[in-house]
DNA sequence: TGTACATCAGTGAACGCGCGTTCACTGATGTAC
DNA sequence: TGTACATCAGTGAACGCGCGTTCACTGATGTAC
């Protein structure tokens, strides 16, 4: 064979990782084979000897990055004081509105996902629930049931929050939305009384 | 003149209504000038005498939805006994999930607005913060900027939660993220002590 | 009242372009003998 | 060890198509005289 054993493998990881990138920056419709398959080193005609369809891509692409991703955010609870304060304020940063490229699947991409097959709703569904279930372990105390009913609350909350920071211009109001996303999720998180200020670290 | 005065108006929101119409429902990459127009009983051709351009037109679309679904959502506070909750419970019903185009263009059109122009998301911008101020009005007590701080993450967690539930295929699992939803926006809204379950209509 | 002309909303062919997908081909390597 | 052949990841031209946009044109009406 001409290329080393694995060799077909690394080149199908390399496509998957830069399909990610393009995905979460440009959206399904802005990402086109060509362009994607340059970006990656290679010509456009061997796209299909790794993908069925642009939307086997799409899955497989979205199922990678929600993955790798969901690791990141268990890892910035575990490493934390305090897990869900922690998860919170790591999704809500600055820098996470401001690269979507190296972001979050479910705030850059759910809107179009809800437009697409029925399988690759299904398939981004798992990875939601998984992710879902980070946000769940990182809370306290609770039965698991209405950990679980938090938890997909504040993930629709963190994404919800992330993509109306990313409309607005003004670097000032899209920090506010930020900080009114992290105060309202620690508020769901803790069920905490009353309507006070959690404190902030800006 | 061939066609009675205001004509020209009345064809330009015609075809405003139905690019809002089919925004919500394929999205801004997916809505092409050809079939909307036909769609608006047109040729494709008059389009430009209309809208200088494609993004123009999504700029008034979006703004002209906006603004009507905002009376509807202001509409929905006024007669509930519970403003909040009325609007709440209005804005998760699973007829908003199941009909995008008859909907929220926050929750259906936010990732994309993300990727267009300054000038774009700053029209959804103040469309947005219009929005906002709906839900801000529907919140008891409190002073204007924790009303302000609070219903912005309403708003988020609003638009997130039908997302979510557009992308779960599932009808049941797709409901409960909905409840999931309501239960959270509820809390935040009263700023309850606790984590008892709040009542349901289901 | 009757005729000639100006207006202008809407028509539809045409433009260059990028899309997703197909396919005959290349050429470096491993294997057979 | 040396030669002929099979393999197959990657190449690049080509396909039909729909996109946003342009523009010369149509034709029903209002206005001028």
């Amino acid at each position: 064979m001409r290329y080393d054993k694995g060799h077909k493998d690394a080149t199908h990881r390399q496509i998957l990782e830069t399909a990610a990138l393009r995905l979460l920056r440009d959206g399904i419709d802005g990402t086109g084979i060509a362009p994607l398959m340059a970006d990656a080193g290679l010509t456009h005609g061997g796209f299909y000897s790794h993908f069925a369809s642009k939307d086997a891509l799409v899955r497989e692409a979205v199922a990678h990055t929600l993955t790798q991703r969901r690791g990141k955010l268990r890892r910035s609870a575990e490493r934390a004081d305090d897990p869900i304060e922690g998860l919170i304020r790591y999704y809500l940063r600055p820098i996470h509105r401001d690269m979507p490229d190296k972001g979050c699947a479910i705030a850059a991409l759910s809107s179009e996902i809800a437009r697409q097959s029925e399988t690759t709703r299904a398939v981004f569904t798992e990875e939601l629930f998984g992710s879902i279930g980070v946000v769940a372990d990182a809370l306290p105390g609770g039965d698991a049931e209405m950990r679980r009913s938090t938890a997909t609350a504040i993930m629709a909350l963190l994404a919800g929050t992330l993509q109306l920071a990313r409309v607005v211009p003004n670097p000032e109001q899209s920090d506010a939305i930020l900080e009114d996303g992290i105060e309202a999720a620690l508020k769901l998180a803790r069920g905490t009384s009353g309507g006070g200020k959690v404190s902030t670290d800006k």
